[in-house]
DNA sequence: GATGAATGAGTGTTCATTCAT
DNA sequence: GATGAATGAACACTCATTCAT
């Protein structure tokens, strides 16, 4: 019977008011806590509004369904690591190509670094529903600024190995994740396909 | 995977007649199929049983709870795939380095490409229990019977780096995924990688 | 997220055995009786298998979702109808006109009669669901069986005016329900309307 | 319609003013739109005010509880039904029998005639609570101004009868509700039944 | 060994209603 | 008087798992 009801393409409340914001807030960090503590299998809808100290009701103001939360969740990382990126690569606007490298790379892995399992959760439940690209606007960000003249497959197969390699160590757990030597490798990863591909 | 039940550890029947690893089969065999056509949302017991053939009673003869099923499907792929990779390596036994490396980017691709959301799915899932390390045993294999030299690290970045621009291209359904052009772009990069550590 | 499993058109158990038939007769009873005592309002699936004595799993073996319950209500109900009132024209099976004719409207302010509430339950929930006709068989079955000259908006008619004297007399609990002068009232309204149709 | 809040009867504002009137009625109109639009399962609280353009808070200003808010729609178009009633059969003052039996049909099948689904919601739900008589007024009205020499019972069968007929076309939908062959087969029901009762 | 009916905790989601601003 | 953010009880429905037959 619920099922009759027409899905009238609802419309949930964009927060205008500042109480309205915190608490979309509450509701979006509450979530990244969750996810970071047990998972995506502790991630349930009456869980985050608890933890975020609302109600369920209010939590479904502001998000359509569970898949909503989650793709705001995923949203915000991602534009927060953009925002990282970016920042990273205008500190070193001058400098040589393998410093500005390493700078991405560093930041990347350190933006993975925190709240590990929750980005893991939140890129498995994003991936499982849009079967897809998540970091790819980042990737692709950053392959188009420093490495023009790669062609699409080109700057495909760079910035998803170097994330592969990096989401790996993350979901490993390996020890060496923020280590100078993983790093080291993976600028040489970078650094040796570059070359290859400009010296065709 | 239900949290509250008692975890008792319940030792399960192994088969050892005929009929028995029959059914086992018949129920992972459907549990692959269930998988592939509905993803994860898709995949119950009951409903691998009923695809199975089986009663539901039977399939939790066999195992222990979805978790242990899931678990078995991932050891019954990555045990395929391991063979595929040998036996590429083992048909170029001597011929030069690149060309067994294409040989197992190929292996590899191709176990990825059928079956797509049925892989998909078993690495999430295996993921999401586990923590992780998959297709590591495979990747290290690869990595120690081709490149003896590489030290722990190296040969972690570049199985993760390969293994991530195939996964990416897989789960973002890129249709160049089985091009020679990307075949060839992933050897360059394993090359190219190779001949840095080489040279350092 | 619930929303995204594909809806694979439900098999609902049909009952094989003794045991199952009872259950869907206990759930259909119990049904009945929620119904009867608090009306649509207090028909929840949860209080039904309650009542029933199932658990709430149990219930959607048999019954894909809450609108299927009430469906196969409904049906039981006009059923049941049905067979009485072709047992009370089988009765009368030589009689003139108007025995069967008072034959048939007794039969039905005793039909109605018993679970008044519930068959106005049912009657309502049936009518929101499917925009109508439950009881449009019985009304044209005794029409045709009795009238047979009629044609269909006569027919149509006839039914639903006596239909709709017995349910309002039922609805607004009508002392006079089962007194013999309603039902000589009722009965002079369909012989002085047959005769008109016929003169005409 | 929650049932556990506390029912302190509590006394709701009366419009006093002209925009307190204007916001009822606007309130009201809304609330036909939306069930004539979505039916029961489309009528909340929230929706109606929404539509209204006044906020939930104002909404229960004026009316106690969804409930009043039925109850309130079913009066104003119960009003509204009798004031046509009324207005018909005033401009037949001198017209013979038939004629004036044939203006109320034809008004009360027209009054039904917009809106039908609204008018169903609301017969519904009106039934659902009060257990039943909202368009008892009007025909008793009708039944007394017509035939003064009818008796209770009689009056009560015959304009349930007619309202019964009218209720089934509208709530099935039957294309043939505004036909002039319907509108006869009723004033022929009428007219023969009358006879038969004066007869007697 | 196999069956499948039964279980019920748990999940997502709705919506009438309140009350601080 | 009006607002609308917040509430939370209530509901429909799922699915991993058990156990009597």
């Amino acid at each position: 019977m619920a099922k009759s009801r027409q899905p009238v393409a609802k419309k949930r409340r964009i927060p205008r008011q500042n109480r309205a914001e915190e608490t979309v807030s509450a509701i979006l960090e509450a979530a990244a806590q969750i996810l970071e503590a047990g998972g995506l299998a502790a991630f349930t809808t009456n869980a985050v509004a608890e933890r975020a100290g609302v109600s369920i009701g209010t939590l479904y103001q502001y998000f359509a369904d569970k898949a909503a939360l989650i793709r705001a969740l995923g949203e915000r990382e991602t534009r927060a690591t953009f925002r990282s990126v970016i920042a990273a690569l205008q500190d070193d606007g001058d400098a040589p190509e393998e410093q500005r490298v390493r700078a991405v790379i560093r930041t990347v892995i350190h933006a993975f670094g925190g709240r590990q399992r929750a980005r893991k959760a939140v890129v498995q439940a994003v991936l499982s529903q849009s079967g897809g690209a998540m970091h790819q606007p980042i990737a692709d960000f950053v392959a188009d600024h420093t490495f023009a003249r790669f062609d699409r497959q080109q700057t495909f197969v760079l910035s998803r190995a170097v994330m592969g390699a990096i989401r790996a160590a993350v979901l490993e757990e390996q020890p060496f994740l923020k280590s100078k030597s993983f790093e080291d490798e993976l600028v040489r990863l970078v650094m040796a396909y570059r070359a290859a591909v400009l010296v065709k």
